[in-house]
DNA sequence: TTCTTCTTTCTAAAGAATTAGAACGTGGGG
DNA sequence: CCCCACGTTCTAATTCTTTAGAAAGAAGAA
């Protein structure tokens, strides 16, 4: 027996879905020429991968003109929140409340952040009787 | 070239850290019992686990009458903070406030809880100028 | 002292993630 | 029609994680 798959994508995974959600379908090339950034990878070692992303449901590919077109299948939202909800379960034992503390602790929040999640605590409170 | 060591405990790493910080320092049979909730492992995979912790540093480990009793070498309060600061860095952006949201919007908290966050929120609030 | 029982160490396997080269396909230009 | 440029598929190597058995070591019972 070994390990099983991880329930979201590994690190590279992020990073390329990351980078589909920012500029939208995409070639290899495009996505490789996103990722210099983060690192430099082989054009083929960008193709595997991202073949690989395919076969887990994360993208799909059309082709388009010769070479393939790439775009992300799962959105951005519903991607972080399973992440992070992940995380709250394995590290925190679902206490969203410590996990949350932790995340504020992190700092730089600004006054408009600061607003919006005192608005946000409002507004569940409110919804707390139900 | 291949991938790098993760800079966290992986997920049975995480379950094994619990389980000391949770009940302090216990031998591999202890740890190996506290982990049947979780999966059953043979006793000798505990071991193979726990000596790779070792290396990394997680924990260590004294002889104590015949067999070791191992204990966490990593505090829980400042290793979920770097989980859940790398998360934040990779997934988010680096947007604490972005991430609050998501762990907020994962419900399930009481009313203390809602408390302690305007609190903190609250606190926050007054340091902003400094 | 010898045997039993508990350890731990050594060794190994297999799946997952990452990386990338060699080979193969295809469509357009000459 | 043939070749070049570009793209993909096949194959493979490496590291990490997880799993666990076989063997070796030590300590107490008889």
């Amino acid at each position: 027996m070994a390990r099983h798959q991880s329930r979201y994508p590994t690190e590279l995974e992020l990073e390329i879905l990351k980078v589909l959600w920012r500029g939208g379908p995409q070639t290899v090339r495009d996505v490789r020429e996103a990722l210099k950034g983060f690192r430099v990878l082989a054009h083929t070692s960008v193709i595997t991968i991202m073949g690989i992303m395919d076969e887990k449901g994360y993208i799909t590919r059309t082709k388009e003109g010769g070479s393939f077109v790439y775009r992300a299948r799962i959105r951005k939202d519903s991607t972080l929140r399973r992440m992070i909800g992940d995380l709250v379960d394995r590290a925190f034992e679902g206490s969203a409340a410590t996990a949350a503390l932790h995340v504020l602790d992190k700092g730089n929040l600004s006054h408009d952040e600061l607003e919006q999640l005192r608005a946000l605590i409002d507004r569940k409170s409110g919804e707390e009787q139900s």
